[in-house]
RNA sequence: GCCCAGAUGGCGGAAUCGGCAGACGCGUCGGACUCAAAAUCCGAUUCUCGCAAGAGAGUGAGGGUUCGACCCCCUCUCUGGGCACCA
């Protein structure tokens, strides 16, 4: 074979395909046995869903920067695992299925072959030994397990109530796959629909998930976005006692301090206690109401055109402290999923209960005022005082700041026994359940209540291993089913064939057709599963059941594959702990901003879960995180099919090759800004690679005839080793790609000794390997260069005994002067004053102020 | 409305412990090579005035601190991202 491609010029489809193909011969990435003794260094990427589409311009640009820090690490004797994997579940995928009635398998597969083709066209050192597939039962064995371990804990439940319904997805939807009323996934419109759901209890772990984010190195804003998402707010929950009737309303309210200005009190239309508290003359007006509200689609409800709306509802509270009788109302501007459904109105102080108030006209009572102005009549004022500020009209808390009057309100209704302090957080429970085909099957099985409650008497009971505490059930048509769980030894569970992927109307999934699959009957004592069809068995120990037939959301087999890397064909975990105690978390993670909430807020949660269980050493999967910028069309805007705009990786390596689209990328701007493409800017970086190898070969190909010396390089060289290695280490590729074409332009006008050739080429491999490698071999030295050790920069090459200042008058350069390091303020302005430049402005001027930065400047302000 | 990020030549971007603004690349202009073109090489290129030497202005707008501000402070405008009746 050969050592090296061989071609007379700069053939990059050559060059790349020979070096990619002896890459992957010589697993030259794979990573080296844990036993090693070496340091570890993990870089992981966000994995890709395979699309059809194929690789677009974006994926190259995070994929280029792990890989520039991957080689670079390798080359500074870490051993580096680097790896890549699908997340292949979701919908597209179905709905190729849907269109052509293929399995979705087989065209998850197909788009795989394509993406890892790509993948491997622009040379990432990749350990393809570790690839992953989160739509393999090998792979989802384990994610179903997770998913069991969650049940056992009590984290797992089903839950009928009005969730996200997307009828042209014919699937629901979790709460951050909604944005703005329409699918996150698609565009489509959603809807409120009451069905039996999956959800898991994330909101159990709000305040981990929000204590942690402190200790995490990732961009400001992503941690902004969780800690919004998760929204905690501290107040109290406060009772109001009703006029002629036993219950009391709970109202949640964060301004405690404004309780003597409430007036009336507000139920949100999903109220409970709504239909028990109307009074007779207005029930059908709050029926009415109720009605029209459901009607209504959450955009309109929530939407910009915020016009308040409600009813009376005839029912009257008692305020705790005053004793006053308060109206009870209704309106839908109360959200009847957060806090306790229902709020005290202080019209003075909060903007919608003002709106609202003015609206029915209702009483608005002033009892905060600023702490440094008069007290405004609220009644005419055009906007509430919403801030802190001094109670008034409030007895005996008069005077109190809004801090301290939140305090001691809240301890005095407590003593009153009408209050407490509470904590309420916007992030609802995960919705987890899809009624789709293609995802990972949810390893449950429904069995009757009293049936259940038989099996789990007995001491030898198959399916203890994941029951959780409390009995996980639901009702239909008067049947209580019971969830029992599969074992570690039934898994995986893998997904049925189906005649049909179409999802149904009714919230149905596809899974139901397969009759075998859904109806089987289970023997309680020995595991066994059969389906209903055959073998009618009957008899001691067997119980009939029915399969769960809801799948997984898309964003599961994600939230754990960071671990699935470092034991990839493992059989008895999904991470075998030895590997994980070498390989801990990654040491780098880069992945679009997109995932801000969805999948990097699923993973936190899964990934703390695991290490509750003990299962996992580190309490966050990625504690360093990067997200890359986007890359826009050439003219600025987001790439996009209707605007034809689109740049295709593919036509790019075929036109200027791998290596320049990934220096290119590089070289756009900063890694984490949103920069638009430009064809003649990646005419500029293929130009650099042409020069660099025109100064290292001939024309006939064979290595140039270098100098014995380049002394006059040495600075240049050394300052590239130094500033390149410092930009790779802060990710600041575009200036260390400037600082490469800087040597390069200097070294082809000055002699160059073949050992600074091949530091140049070092420097260059992590970005532009194929030719960095190509280059490396015709100048005789052996496979590979990232064996090769990290050049040192040599510090006597970039100090000086001089230093060259600038000399300002008033602040504006006017002259530069060469002097010795160590020259005193004095002599430099002795200098300074003789020469020509200077000297005229300092005539006849008096004596000026001095400012003297060593090694930098000499200022002189004249008087 | 609220939160976060940003605004520098014709273009992408350099330069932030407060110390020569415009590195590097693109584009443009001029030149060399060529019969010619491509490729390559050399030079110029923030704006205004000037033949030049040089002078003045200049980092979204306005103010402030400082000997000195792209950088720090205040106010505003615009752009991108997120949240959005969460009491």
């Amino acid at each position: 074979m050969k050592a090296y491609c061989d071609c007379d010029f700069y053939d990059f489809q050559s060059i790349e395909s020979f070096w990619q193909t002896k890459w992957l011969e010589h697993k030259t990435f794979a990573t080296e046995p844990i036993s090693g003794g070496k340091k570890k260094y993990y870089v992981l990427d966000m994995f890709p869903y395979p699309s059809g589409a194929g690789l677009h311009i974006g994926h190259p640009e995070g994929y280029t920067a792990s890989d520039i820090l991957a080689r670079y690490k390798r080359s500074c004797g870490f051993n580096v695992l680097h790896p890549m994997g699908w997340d292949a579940f979701g919908l597209p995928a179905e709905q190729h299925a849907i269109l052509t009635g293929q399995a979705p398998d087989h065209n998850t597969t197909h788009n795989i072959e394509h993406f890892r083709q790509q993948i491997l066209r622009l040379g990432f050192s990749i350990d393809w030994d570790r690839e992953i597939n989160t739509t393999d039962p090998d792979y989802y064995r384990w994610t179903q397990w997770i998913f069991l371990q969650l049940f056992k804990h009590g984290l797992a439940y089903v839950d009928e109530k009005p969730v996200w319904w997307c009828q042209e997805l014919k699937s629901v939807l979790a709460n951050e796959e909604v944005i703005n009323g329409r699918s996150e996934r698609g565009n489509h419109p959603v809807e409120r629909k009451n069905l039996r759901q999956w959800v898991l209890r994330i909101t159990a772990y709000a305040d981990k998930l929000l204590e942690n984010l402190n200790d995490l190195d990732w961009p400001e804003s992503t941690k902004q976005q969780q800690i919004a998402w998760i929204g905690r707010s501290e107040g109290a929950e406060i009772q109001f006692d009703i006029e002629g009737h036993p219950d009391q309303i709970s109202v949640y309210t964060t301004r405690c301090d404004t309780i003597y200005g409430t007036t009336y009190l507000v139920l949100a239309p999903e109220h409970p206690l709504l239909p028990k508290i109307v009074s007779k003359s207005h029930r059908d007006a709050v029926e009415h109401y109720i009605t029209l509200t459901q009607q209504k689609s959450d955009l309109e409800r929530t939407g910009l055109a915020k016009e308040k709306t409600g009813v009376f509802t005839g029912a009257y509270a008692i305020h705790p402290l005053t004793q006053r009788s308060i109206p009870l109302w209704v309106a839908d501007y109360v959200l009847g999923n957060y806090g306790t459904g229902a709020v005290m109105a202080v019209p003075a102080h909060d903007e919608r209960d003002f709106a609202f108030a003015k609206k029915f006209g209702l009483e608005i009572i002033s009892v905060v005022h600023p702490n440094d102005s008069d007290i405004n009549d609220p009644c005419t004022a055009d906007i509430p005082f919403c801030n802190d500020g001094i109670l008034y009209h409030s007895q005996e808390f008069d005077s109190l700041s809004s801090a301290q009057a939140r305090q001691s309100i809240t301890q005095h209704l407590e003593s009153l026994g009408h209050g407490k302090a509470s904590v309420q957080y916007k992030l609802r429970d995960w919705l987890f359940s899809r009624q789709r085909y293609w995802g990972e099957p949810i390893p449950i099985l429904w069995v009757r209540e009293e049936d259940y409650n038989k099996a789990v008497q007995l001491p030898d009971f198959y399916f203890r291993e994941f029951i959780p505490q409390e009995p996980v059930s639901y009702q239909t048509a008067g049947i209580t089913w019971v969830a029992i769980p599969l074992t570690s030894e039934q898994l995986p569970l893998q997904l049925p064939k189906v005649e049909s992927y179409h999802p149904s109307d009714n919230g149905e999934s596809p899974l139901q057709q397969a009759k075998d699959f859904c109806d089987v009957r289970i023997h309680i004592r020995t595991g066994e599963i059969q389906s209903q069809g055959h073998n009618e068995h009957g008899g001691d120990g067997w119980i009939s059941a029915r399969r769960e037939t809801n799948t997984m959301p898309q964003w599961a087999g994600s939230c754990w594959y960071h671990l699935r890397y470092l034991s990839p064909k493992n059989t008895q975990a999904l991470v075998d702990p030895k590997d994980l105690r070498y390989w801990g978390s990654p040491d780098f993670y880069i992945g679009g901003a997109e995932h801000a909430v969805l999948h990097l807020l699923y993973a936190r949660f899964w990934h703390r879960f695991l290490f509750d269980l003990d299962i996992v050493q580190h309490p966050e999967p990625y504690p360093y995180l990067f997200h890359q910028g986007i890359i826009l069309g050439e003219d600025g805007s987001k790439m996009s099919k209707s605007r034809g705009n689109i740049v295709n990786p593919d036509d790019i390596i075929s036109a200027y090759g791998a290596d320049a689209l990934r220096l290119y990328e590089m070289f756009l701007g900063p890694l984490e800004s949103m920069k638009p493409w430009s064809t003649h800017g990646i005419e500029g970086v293929s130009r650099f690679l042409k020069k660099v190898w025109r100064r290292i070969l001939q024309e006939d190909g064979k290595p140039q005839n270098f100098a014995e010396k380049d002394e006059a390089l040495m600075r240049s060289l050394h300052e590239t080793i130094y500033k390149v290695t410092k930009d790779i280490e802060h990710l600041r590729f575009n200036t260390a790609i400037s600082q490469m074409m800087i040597f390069v332009n200097e070294a082809t006008q000055s002699p160059l000794r073949k050992d600074s050739a091949k530091i140049l080429l070092q420097l260059l491999a992590p970005f532009a390997p194929h030719i960095a490698e190509e280059l490396w071999h015709r100048l005789g030295e052996p496979f590979s260069i990232i064996h090769a050790p990290w050049p040192q920069s040599d510090p006597q090459y970039l100090n000086f005994p001089n230093s060259r200042i600038v000399i300002m008058i008033n602040g504006k350069p006017r002259d530069e002067m060469e002097i010795p390091l160590d020259c005193s303020q004095d002599r430099a302005f002795e200098l300074a004053k003789s020469r020509e430049k200077i000297r005229p402005y300092l005539q006849g001027r008096g004596i000026p102020r001095i400012i003297w930065v060593p090694q930098k400047l000499l200022n002189l302000v004249l008087p």
